[in-house]
This record gives structure tokens, sequence and C-alpha cells, in this order.
DNA sequence: CTTTGCACCTGTTGGC
DNA sequence: TGCCAACAGGTGCAAA
């Protein structure tokens, strides 16, 4: 489910419940989430306080004095911040039991995500240490989206959804990005322009920007810290559009398949 | 090396 | 109503 924006507002809404609180119990209902979850876990987390929260691409990371909790959201996985003592249900895999009263409960009814702790450098760590750069840094600029894009037969959509190459755009983003861009999701990564890689990376750090601004887009079960959705669904101009009128120039939306995902563009506005 | 397709898992939806 | 196939915000990995 979530992407980039929605990590990050999740970021956001788990801060402060998080920072400076000691975990005072750790509970792990279900292991098996898309790697086992480390026997050693609860251990090594209880009793510590939360340094800081931060993300990498759609990784968070809890760190504390003695290591840091890697968090993936997978697909349909969620993080909320509820009182402490609220039953769980069904899906609630983890619980961290705050200091103060409240709970961080994980939530994910397919199991994509994960949970890992190191010692070490997050960075470092085997799921970190190969990702590309963050679009929303300066890092990631249409130079580096067009070297990356050379003698790339690859479609485009395939190559910015590629976290080696830039993080955290996933399905919904991409096409919109391609969209805004007015590029075919579908063209081959070697024939961008200059000018073009430089147009499209500047609409995915737009769009991505915009969807964070108003707190991602729910399309089905995605909420926020405090159980909110987000609101940019309604800013999509293709994504799960296919069949309907494009809001620019009317032309039909055309849904197509790419790395058996659905691909959504504007036949007319996109080149 | 790049590219492609599968696998992991549960829930929802739509067609017959 | 029931059944079954298709599909869903991700991504590591094996195979081509």
């Amino acid at each position: 489910m979530p992407e980039l924006p929605e990590v990050e507002t999740t970021r956001r809404g788990i801060e402060s419940a998080l920072l400076g609180r000691r975990v005072l119990d750790v509970i792990v209902r279900d292991r098996r989430l898309r790697w086992p979850v480390e026997p050693g876990f609860e251990r090594r987390v209880r009793g510590e306080a939360a340094l800081a929260v931060e993300r990498r691409a759609k990784y968070l990371l809890l760190r504390f004095p003695a290591g840091t909790a890697i968090v993936h959201l997978g697909m349909s996985g969620s993080l909320r911040v509820l009182g402490a003592g609220t039953p769980p249900l069904i899906h609630d895999h983890w619980d961290l039991v705050l200091e103060g009263g409240q709970v961080l409960r994980f939530h994910d009814p397919r199991r994509f995500g994960s949970l890992h702790w190191t010692s070490a450098d997050p960075a470092l760590h085997p799921l970190l240490q190969d990702l590309g750069p963050e679009p929303l840094s300066t890092a990631f600029d249409g130079e580096h989206l067009f070297r990356a894009s050379r003698r790339r037969r690859v479609a485009i959509k395939l190559l910015i959804m590629n976290s080696h190459i830039v993080v955290g755009v996933g399905n919904i983003y991409a096409s919109e990005a391609l969209f805004r861009a007015r590029l075919r999701p579908t063209r081959a990564a070697q024939r961008l322009s200059r000018a073009q890689a430089a147009a499209l990376a500047q609409a995915i750090r737009e769009v991505l920007a915009e969807a964070i601004a108003i707190g991602g887009t729910t399309l089905r079960d995605y909420v926020n810290a405090d159980g909110v959705p987000g609101y940019f669904r309604q800013q999509l101009f293709v994504y799960e559009r296919g069949g309907a009128p494009c809001r620019v120039c009317g032309t039909a939306i055309r849904q197509v398949t790419q790395g058996q995902r659905s691909t959504y563009y504007c036949p007319s506005c996109q080149d």
C-alpha cells in the first residue's frame, strides 16, 4: 500500500509518541512477516527510549541508543498510535507499549511488511545499502536520472520504480509523475532526452511533495498514525482511471500492464 | 551486466 | 447465494 508519501506521513505521525518515551514492553503476536522477526527482537528494544524516528526510502528507522528497528509496511501495513489497553484485532502483529499510556501498533493483513533490528549503522544494512538517492534530496535531479537511463532498454516507468535508481516511487506515483511529465510509461528509458529526464525528475519531486502535504493517498485501507486516510486520491490524474476521460484533454485513459502491475496513461497527452 | 517473472499473503470485487 | 479468477500502495531473488 504505502509509497513514500504514506510512509513519510506515518513517520511524522508516530514521531512525537515515540521520542524520549521508554518502551515498557514489546509484544510480537505473529513473527511470520516477510522475514521472520528475529527471536531476540523484544529483549533488544525493551527498556529503550527512541532518539529519532527517520525514514530511508520506504523504511522507517526507529533509532534507540542500543540500535535501530527497521520497519517496512509492505503492501498493506500501517502503524498507529493507540491508547494502551486497546484490544488487538486480527492482523495486529506487534506492539511497542510506551511509557505514558500509548502503544505503537503494527497492522498488516498481507504480511509483506517486515521488522528488523540492527545494532550497526542502518545505512549499511543489506536491505538499505544498495538503495538509490532520496527523490526529495538534492542528490536526485534530472542529470542523475538522465545518466541512469543511458543504454537502458527498460520502460521508463520500470526504471523510476527501480530502487537502485531512485527510491520511494511506487505504482501510483510512477504513473502520476509520467503524466505530469507528458511521457509515455512504455517508452524505453534510453530514449529520454536530457530535457525530458529533467522534466520527469521534477515531476517526481512535485507529485511526492504534494502528496505528503495532504497526507498521502488512500485507495483502500491506508490510514495514518491517527487512523485518518490520505486525501491525495482526489488529485490523481490517471491512476485507477482506466476508461475515464483525461482531466486535461478528455481522451479515455488507458490501462496497460508493465512488470505485472497496472499502468495508466493518457494516449493523447503523453508521448 | 540488464531484464523478466515469480514468490510471499490475505482480502475484495466482479462475472458466471 | 456460491464459487472462482483477477487484482491490490512492495521488493528480493532466481532465471533468462
